[in-house]
DNA sequence: AGTACCACCTGACGGC
DNA sequence: TGCCGTCAGGTGGTAC
């Protein structure tokens, strides 16, 4: 699920239920997530609690008073929960903050494909990364200036980290449904008033993607993500939305609405 | 540079 | 009901 949208909402979830309390220790219930020492990531939080968070793309950063951020992506099955200590601690969780209020907050994943670290400036951690600027942030400038200047597939353009941050497999397919847009299309047979378009779906997408709580259940008919399943009817025409596969990801398109250009 | 494919890791799901 | 293959929304590395 965590994409930039989903992520939005963790942070949202952080910042109501995270911050101003007093870190009194971590749990660690696994490490393979780990990217800093545990002794670091302890020595970083504990004593202190977080007093701010930023995103960028899928990647939170929660801030501790000290000056350290915990950093967090999550994979593909991570999430947030809040919770007390006395109830049912939740499944899956791998991380957990505890705080000085019998709740504690845990990072959960399934699959265990995130990633947890301690970065002492944000900022560095993205240039260091190499991760491109937010999908939300970013200005119509510039996009033009990354989209115009790459080659390829449209779907790949869309989901290149190091250019633009916070688009996945899922949020791809959804862009280019609703702008009607074959993701195979190459790129730069794009005219400039058809990028524009592009971005501006891209964002509409995305701010009613979190502005539904990023729950695919809550989102309109007319959303592929609503209808994402090989077979369904396509919520905008006759058609029978149907599975490709891109790069080895699974890629729901209407044929009807998004022809393939002729090469 | 772009694309295809494998690996990571573990569980959910559908078919038999 | 139970076993088993397949697939899953992320990233990173490889080879071409």
């Amino acid at each position: 699920m965590p994409e930039l949208p989903d992520v939005e909402i963790f942070r949202r979830y952080a910042e109501k239920y995270a911050l101003n309390k007093e870190i009194t220790g971590i749990e660690y219930k696994d490490d393979s997530m780990l990217e800093s020492g545990k002794s670091k990531i302890t020595r970083s939080l504990k004593g202190e609690p977080f007093v701010g968070t930023r995103r960028l793309g899928k990647y939170l950063f929660l801030k501790s008073k000290s000056k350290n951020w915990l950093v967090l992506h999550f994979g593909m099955t991570g999430q947030l929960k809040y919770f007390d200590n006395s109830s049912q601690e939740p499944e899956y969780s791998r991380f957990i903050i505890q705080f000085d209020n019998h709740h504690s907050l845990a990072c959960i994943s399934r699959r265990k494909l995130g990633k947890i670290e301690i970065t002492d400036d944000p900022d560095d951690y993205i240039s260091g990364n190499e991760l491109g600027q937010d999908a939300l942030e970013m200005e119509w400038g510039e996009f033009y200036e990354i989209m115009s200047s790459k080659k390829g597939g449209i779907k790949n353009a869309l989901m290149d980290q190091s250019k633009i941050s916070g688009i996945g497999n899922v949020y791809s397919d959804e862009i280019l449904f609703q702008e009607r847009i074959h993701p195979k299309n190459n790129i730069g047979k794009l005219e400039k008033k058809q990028l524009r378009s592009l971005y501006e779906t891209m964002r509409e997408v995305l701010k009613e993607v979190i502005k539904h709580g990023a729950d695919p259940e809550n989102l309109p008919d007319r959303f592929l993500l609503s209808n994402r399943k090989e077979g369904a009817k396509c919520p905008e025409c006759n058609g029978t939305i149907q599975k490709i596969t891109i790069n080895g990801r699974g890629t729901y398109i209407c044929p009807d609405c998004q022809k393939p250009d002729n090469k």
